[in-house]
DNA sequence: GTGAATGCAAAACCTTTGCAACTGG
DNA sequence: CCAGTTGCAAAGGTTTTGCATTCAC
Protein backbone atom coordinates (compact mmCIF):
# COMPACT_ATOMS: atom_id res chain seq x y z
CA UNK A 1 0.00 0.00 0.00
CA UNK A 2 1.40 3.83 -0.43
CA UNK A 3 0.40 6.85 0.80
CA UNK A 4 3.98 8.43 0.00
CA UNK A 5 4.04 11.60 2.16
CA UNK A 6 6.74 12.97 -0.23
CA UNK A 7 7.88 16.74 -0.20
CA UNK A 8 7.83 18.54 -3.00
CA UNK A 9 9.24 16.46 -5.73
CA UNK A 10 8.00 17.40 -9.42
CA UNK A 11 7.90 20.98 -10.10
CA UNK A 12 5.54 22.78 -13.50
CA UNK A 13 9.63 23.99 -14.53
CA UNK A 14 10.87 20.53 -14.98
CA UNK A 15 7.86 19.18 -17.11
CA UNK A 16 8.60 18.63 -20.38
CA UNK A 17 6.71 20.30 -23.00
CA UNK A 18 5.09 16.87 -24.00
CA UNK A 19 4.62 13.98 -22.08
CA UNK A 20 2.84 10.98 -23.60
CA UNK A 21 1.87 12.68 -26.65
CA UNK A 22 0.49 15.33 -25.03
CA UNK A 23 1.27 18.71 -25.14
CA UNK A 24 1.86 19.79 -21.51
CA UNK A 25 0.32 23.55 -21.26
CA UNK A 26 0.73 25.00 -17.77
CA UNK A 27 -2.10 24.25 -16.42
CA UNK A 28 -1.81 20.80 -17.21
CA UNK A 29 1.69 20.77 -16.03
CA UNK A 30 0.01 22.44 -12.75
CA UNK A 31 -2.78 19.87 -12.05
CA UNK A 32 -0.20 17.14 -12.98
CA UNK A 33 2.02 17.89 -10.46
CA UNK A 34 -0.06 18.51 -8.16
CA UNK A 35 -1.24 14.55 -8.48
CA UNK A 36 2.31 13.66 -8.07
CA UNK A 37 3.38 15.23 -5.12
CA UNK A 38 0.40 14.62 -3.29
CA UNK A 39 -0.79 11.10 -4.21
CA UNK A 40 -3.98 11.44 -2.35
CA UNK A 41 -6.05 10.70 -5.00
CA UNK A 42 -8.08 13.60 -4.55
CA UNK A 43 -11.40 15.27 -7.15
CA UNK A 44 -11.40 17.28 -9.10
CA UNK A 45 -12.78 19.97 -6.80
CA UNK A 46 -9.57 18.89 -4.69
CA UNK A 47 -7.01 19.56 -7.42
CA UNK A 48 -9.29 22.69 -8.31
CA UNK A 49 -8.80 24.26 -5.14
CA UNK A 50 -4.71 23.17 -5.13
CA UNK A 51 -4.50 24.96 -7.91
CA UNK A 52 -5.63 28.37 -7.42
CA UNK A 53 -2.84 28.46 -4.66
CA UNK A 54 -0.68 29.31 -7.76
CA UNK A 55 -2.61 30.05 -10.47
CA UNK A 56 -5.64 32.17 -9.35
CA UNK A 57 -7.22 32.31 -12.55
CA UNK A 58 -7.47 28.43 -13.23
CA UNK A 59 -11.34 27.55 -13.41
CA UNK A 60 -12.73 24.21 -12.52
CA UNK A 61 -13.50 23.38 -16.08
CA UNK A 62 -9.98 24.01 -17.15
CA UNK A 63 -9.41 21.36 -14.28
CA UNK A 64 -11.76 18.63 -15.87
CA UNK A 65 -10.40 18.96 -18.95
CA UNK A 66 -6.60 18.82 -17.71
CA UNK A 67 -7.82 15.72 -15.77
CA UNK A 68 -9.08 14.26 -19.38
CA UNK A 69 -6.48 14.86 -20.97
CA UNK A 70 -4.13 13.28 -18.57
CA UNK A 71 -6.53 9.96 -18.58
CA UNK A 72 -6.97 9.79 -21.92
CA UNK A 73 -3.00 10.11 -22.84
CA UNK A 74 -2.38 7.12 -19.82
CA UNK A 75 -0.62 9.77 -17.36
CA UNK A 76 -3.19 9.41 -15.08
CA UNK A 77 -5.62 6.87 -13.67
CA UNK A 78 -9.41 7.73 -13.16
CA UNK A 79 -10.80 6.14 -10.12
CA UNK A 80 -14.03 5.22 -9.25
CA UNK A 81 -16.06 4.01 -5.66
CA UNK A 82 -19.88 3.88 -6.07
CA UNK A 83 -21.08 7.66 -7.45
CA UNK A 84 -18.47 9.55 -5.70
CA UNK A 85 -17.02 12.09 -7.33
CA UNK A 86 -14.01 10.63 -9.59
CA UNK A 87 -10.66 10.87 -8.34
CA UNK A 88 -7.44 10.63 -9.19
CA UNK A 89 -4.30 9.16 -9.56
CA UNK A 90 -0.43 9.57 -10.86
CA UNK A 91 0.03 5.47 -10.20
CA UNK A 92 0.06 4.04 -13.25
CA UNK A 93 1.74 0.43 -11.93
CA UNK A 94 -1.11 -1.63 -11.87
CA UNK A 95 -2.97 -1.64 -8.58
CA UNK A 96 -6.29 -1.42 -7.18
CA UNK A 97 -7.79 0.74 -4.37
CA UNK A 98 -9.12 0.04 -0.95
CA UNK A 99 -10.81 3.03 0.97
CA UNK A 100 -10.81 2.93 4.88
CA UNK A 101 -13.87 3.57 6.12
CA UNK A 102 -12.55 5.69 9.03
CA UNK A 103 -10.81 8.31 7.83
CA UNK A 104 -11.39 8.13 4.18
CA UNK A 105 -8.35 7.95 2.60
CA UNK A 106 -7.75 5.68 -0.21
CA UNK A 107 -4.63 3.20 -0.62
CA UNK A 108 -3.35 1.74 -3.49
CA UNK A 109 -2.98 -1.92 -3.43
CA UNK A 110 -1.05 -4.53 -5.82
CA UNK A 111 -2.09 -8.04 -7.14
CA UNK A 112 0.07 -10.97 -5.94
CA UNK A 113 2.68 -11.56 -7.77
CA UNK A 114 2.55 -14.13 -10.42
CA UNK A 115 -0.93 -14.01 -10.09
CA UNK A 116 -3.17 -14.11 -13.42
CA UNK A 117 -6.96 -12.99 -13.55
CA UNK A 118 -8.22 -16.70 -14.39
CA UNK A 119 -6.69 -17.60 -11.23
CA UNK A 120 -9.53 -16.30 -9.37
CA UNK A 121 -12.59 -15.59 -11.28
CA UNK A 122 -14.25 -18.24 -13.44
CA UNK A 123 -14.25 -16.79 -16.57
CA UNK A 124 -15.88 -18.31 -19.76
CA UNK A 125 -13.10 -19.67 -22.19
CA UNK A 126 -12.14 -17.31 -25.04
CA UNK A 127 -13.26 -13.95 -22.86
CA UNK A 128 -10.35 -10.80 -23.30
CA UNK A 129 -10.48 -8.96 -20.25
CA UNK A 130 -9.91 -4.97 -21.59
CA UNK A 131 -10.48 -3.43 -18.15
CA UNK A 132 -10.32 -4.03 -14.67
CA UNK A 133 -11.40 -2.01 -11.77
CA UNK A 134 -11.50 -3.23 -8.26
CA UNK A 135 -12.20 -1.19 -5.44
CA UNK A 136 -11.91 -2.37 -1.97
CA UNK A 137 -13.55 -0.52 1.57
CA UNK A 138 -13.26 -1.64 5.05
CA UNK A 139 -11.17 -0.72 7.79
CA UNK A 140 -6.88 -0.52 8.46
CA UNK A 141 -5.76 -1.67 11.47
CA UNK A 142 -4.83 1.64 13.34
CA UNK A 143 -0.87 -0.12 12.87
CA UNK A 144 -0.91 0.39 9.40
CA UNK A 145 -2.73 3.74 8.94
CA UNK A 146 0.25 5.27 8.98
CA UNK A 147 1.95 4.05 6.06
CA UNK B 1 -21.80 -16.53 -16.95
CA UNK B 2 -25.51 -15.61 -16.54
CA UNK B 3 -27.98 -13.58 -18.51
CA UNK B 4 -31.00 -15.68 -17.98
CA UNK B 5 -34.05 -15.40 -19.90
CA UNK B 6 -36.76 -16.77 -18.45
CA UNK B 7 -40.08 -16.27 -18.52
CA UNK B 8 -42.12 -14.27 -16.38
CA UNK B 9 -42.10 -16.04 -12.98
CA UNK B 10 -42.19 -13.04 -10.37
CA UNK B 11 -45.23 -11.48 -9.99
CA UNK B 12 -46.03 -8.25 -8.13
CA UNK B 13 -49.20 -10.39 -6.33
CA UNK B 14 -46.67 -13.00 -5.12
CA UNK B 15 -44.53 -11.08 -3.09
CA UNK B 16 -45.05 -10.68 0.28
CA UNK B 17 -45.96 -7.39 2.26
CA UNK B 18 -42.93 -7.58 3.52
CA UNK B 19 -39.30 -8.84 2.65
CA UNK B 20 -36.05 -8.37 4.34
CA UNK B 21 -37.79 -6.14 6.52
CA UNK B 22 -38.78 -4.11 3.98
CA UNK B 23 -42.14 -2.78 3.95
CA UNK B 24 -43.27 -4.20 0.12
CA UNK B 25 -45.64 -1.13 -1.24
CA UNK B 26 -47.35 -1.71 -4.95
CA UNK B 27 -44.15 0.15 -6.45
CA UNK B 28 -41.23 -1.80 -4.74
CA UNK B 29 -42.99 -4.95 -5.87
CA UNK B 30 -43.04 -3.59 -9.25
CA UNK B 31 -39.74 -2.65 -9.27
CA UNK B 32 -38.66 -5.65 -7.57
CA UNK B 33 -40.09 -8.17 -9.53
CA UNK B 34 -39.01 -6.44 -12.94
CA UNK B 35 -35.63 -6.64 -11.63
CA UNK B 36 -36.36 -10.69 -10.66
CA UNK B 37 -38.03 -11.29 -14.36
CA UNK B 38 -35.17 -9.36 -16.48
CA UNK B 39 -32.01 -9.91 -15.06
CA UNK B 40 -30.51 -7.46 -17.42
CA UNK B 41 -28.91 -4.97 -15.08
CA UNK B 42 -31.55 -2.10 -15.64
CA UNK B 43 -30.66 1.33 -14.97
CA UNK B 44 -33.27 3.05 -13.03
CA UNK B 45 -34.38 4.72 -16.39
CA UNK B 46 -34.89 1.35 -17.72
CA UNK B 47 -36.51 -0.20 -15.16
CA UNK B 48 -39.05 3.46 -15.19
CA UNK B 49 -39.93 3.05 -18.70
CA UNK B 50 -40.81 -1.04 -17.88
CA UNK B 51 -42.91 -0.17 -15.31
CA UNK B 52 -44.96 2.63 -16.29
CA UNK B 53 -46.07 -0.03 -18.59
CA UNK B 54 -47.74 -1.56 -16.15
CA UNK B 55 -48.41 1.18 -13.57
CA UNK B 56 -48.42 4.58 -16.05
CA UNK B 57 -48.38 6.64 -12.70
CA UNK B 58 -45.32 5.12 -11.54
CA UNK B 59 -42.87 8.12 -11.08
CA UNK B 60 -38.96 8.63 -11.79
CA UNK B 61 -38.42 9.78 -8.23
CA UNK B 62 -40.17 6.64 -7.00
CA UNK B 63 -38.47 4.12 -9.20
CA UNK B 64 -35.57 5.79 -7.48
CA UNK B 65 -36.38 5.22 -3.68
CA UNK B 66 -37.94 1.52 -4.02
CA UNK B 67 -34.25 0.56 -5.27
CA UNK B 68 -32.62 2.54 -2.93
CA UNK B 69 -34.78 0.64 -0.40
CA UNK B 70 -34.61 -2.31 -1.90
CA UNK B 71 -30.86 -1.66 -2.06
CA UNK B 72 -30.46 -0.81 1.48
CA UNK B 73 -31.83 -3.99 2.34
CA UNK B 74 -29.71 -6.01 0.85
CA UNK B 75 -32.60 -7.40 -1.74
CA UNK B 76 -30.85 -5.61 -4.86
CA UNK B 77 -27.32 -4.55 -5.56
CA UNK B 78 -26.51 -1.44 -7.12
CA UNK B 79 -23.69 -1.90 -9.65
CA UNK B 80 -21.81 0.86 -10.91
CA UNK B 81 -19.33 0.95 -14.10
CA UNK B 82 -17.60 3.96 -14.20
CA UNK B 83 -19.73 7.35 -14.02
CA UNK B 84 -22.50 5.57 -16.07
CA UNK B 85 -25.76 5.56 -14.30
CA UNK B 86 -25.76 2.66 -12.17
CA UNK B 87 -27.20 -0.54 -12.67
CA UNK B 88 -29.22 -2.77 -10.30
CA UNK B 89 -29.17 -6.49 -10.00
CA UNK B 90 -31.44 -9.38 -7.76
CA UNK B 91 -28.35 -11.80 -8.15
CA UNK B 92 -27.23 -11.64 -4.12
CA UNK B 93 -25.02 -14.54 -4.35
CA UNK B 94 -21.16 -13.19 -4.50
CA UNK B 95 -20.22 -12.51 -7.97
CA UNK B 96 -18.55 -9.66 -10.60
CA UNK B 97 -19.53 -7.67 -13.42
CA UNK B 98 -18.50 -7.92 -16.97
CA UNK B 99 -19.38 -5.98 -19.67
CA UNK B 100 -19.21 -6.63 -23.39
CA UNK B 101 -17.90 -3.51 -25.07
CA UNK B 102 -19.54 -5.04 -28.13
CA UNK B 103 -23.31 -5.20 -27.06
CA UNK B 104 -22.76 -3.78 -23.40
CA UNK B 105 -25.04 -6.31 -22.23
CA UNK B 106 -23.48 -7.30 -18.39
CA UNK B 107 -22.90 -11.01 -17.19
CA UNK B 108 -22.28 -12.03 -13.71
CA UNK B 109 -18.85 -13.63 -13.21
CA UNK B 110 -18.01 -15.70 -10.05
CA UNK B 111 -15.21 -15.92 -7.83
CA UNK B 112 -12.93 -19.59 -8.26
CA UNK B 113 -14.51 -22.12 -5.53
CA UNK B 114 -12.72 -21.45 -2.34
CA UNK B 115 -10.54 -18.10 -3.35
CA UNK B 116 -9.74 -15.79 -0.40
CA UNK B 117 -8.83 -12.13 -1.00
CA UNK B 118 -5.65 -12.55 0.58
CA UNK B 119 -4.82 -15.22 -2.23
CA UNK B 120 -4.54 -12.71 -5.02
CA UNK B 121 -4.54 -8.92 -3.64
CA UNK B 122 -1.48 -8.33 -1.34
CA UNK B 123 -3.10 -6.89 1.19
CA UNK B 124 -1.53 -5.48 4.75
CA UNK B 125 -1.54 -7.36 7.60
CA UNK B 126 -4.85 -6.91 9.75
CA UNK B 127 -7.46 -4.97 7.49
CA UNK B 128 -11.08 -5.96 6.80
CA UNK B 129 -12.28 -5.85 3.93
CA UNK B 130 -15.89 -4.89 4.08
CA UNK B 131 -17.19 -3.99 0.58
CA UNK B 132 -15.51 -5.34 -3.17
CA UNK B 133 -16.96 -4.52 -6.24
CA UNK B 134 -14.73 -5.32 -9.44
CA UNK B 135 -15.88 -4.80 -12.61
CA UNK B 136 -14.73 -6.10 -15.96
CA UNK B 137 -15.21 -5.19 -19.71
CA UNK B 138 -14.10 -6.69 -22.71
CA UNK B 139 -14.74 -9.03 -25.36
CA UNK B 140 -17.07 -12.43 -25.34
CA UNK B 141 -16.29 -14.58 -28.21
CA UNK B 142 -19.31 -14.71 -29.79
CA UNK B 143 -20.43 -18.61 -29.27
CA UNK B 144 -20.52 -17.69 -25.30
CA UNK B 145 -22.32 -14.46 -26.16
CA UNK B 146 -25.55 -16.63 -25.84
CA UNK B 147 -25.35 -17.42 -22.80
C1' DG C 1 -55.99 8.16 12.21
C1' DT C 2 -51.33 8.00 11.59
C1' DG C 3 -46.82 7.16 9.84
C1' DA C 4 -44.94 5.99 5.70
C1' DA C 5 -44.71 6.14 0.63
C1' DT C 6 -45.95 8.35 -3.62
C1' DG C 7 -45.84 11.79 -7.43
C1' DC C 8 -44.55 16.00 -9.00
C1' DA C 9 -41.50 19.68 -9.49
C1' DA C 10 -37.53 21.76 -8.23
C1' DA C 11 -32.97 21.47 -6.62
C1' DA C 12 -28.46 19.45 -6.12
C1' DC C 13 -24.55 17.58 -7.81
C1' DC C 14 -20.83 16.34 -10.85
C1' DT C 15 -19.33 16.92 -15.34
C1' DT C 16 -19.40 18.57 -20.13
C1' DT C 17 -20.02 21.97 -23.65
C1' DG C 18 -20.23 26.44 -26.38
C1' DC C 19 -17.82 30.15 -27.31
C1' DA C 20 -15.06 34.32 -27.29
C1' DA C 21 -10.53 35.52 -25.80
C1' DC C 22 -5.98 34.16 -25.34
C1' DT C 23 -1.54 31.39 -25.96
C1' DG C 24 2.31 29.53 -27.89
C1' DG C 25 4.78 27.99 -31.56
C1' DC D 1 -1.23 33.25 -38.23
C1' DC D 2 -3.55 29.33 -36.51
C1' DA D 3 -4.59 25.26 -34.00
C1' DG D 4 -5.31 24.26 -29.68
C1' DT D 5 -6.39 25.72 -24.89
C1' DT D 6 -8.36 28.53 -21.53
C1' DG D 7 -12.02 30.72 -18.57
C1' DC D 8 -16.55 31.67 -17.96
C1' DA D 9 -21.23 30.66 -18.01
C1' DA D 10 -24.68 27.78 -19.27
C1' DA D 11 -26.36 23.27 -20.12
C1' DG D 12 -26.54 18.27 -19.39
C1' DG D 13 -27.59 13.97 -17.15
C1' DT D 14 -28.26 11.46 -12.97
C1' DT D 15 -29.94 11.42 -8.51
C1' DT D 16 -32.01 13.58 -4.40
C1' DT D 17 -35.19 16.44 -1.90
C1' DG D 18 -39.39 19.13 -0.34
C1' DC D 19 -43.91 18.84 0.14
C1' DA D 20 -48.78 18.12 -0.48
C1' DT D 21 -51.50 14.10 -1.40
C1' DT D 22 -52.49 9.37 -0.99
C1' DC D 23 -52.06 4.84 0.88
C1' DA D 24 -52.18 0.93 4.12
C1' DC D 25 -52.46 -0.83 8.33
Amino acid sequence: MSESASPVKFRPEEIPAELGGLRMTKQRKEVYCLLMDQRDHPTAQDVFIRAKERMPNISLATVYNCLEALVNHELVRQVNFDRAPSRYCPNLEEHVHFQDLETGAIHDVVFKKGININDFLELPEGVEVRELELTLKGIMPSSTKKN
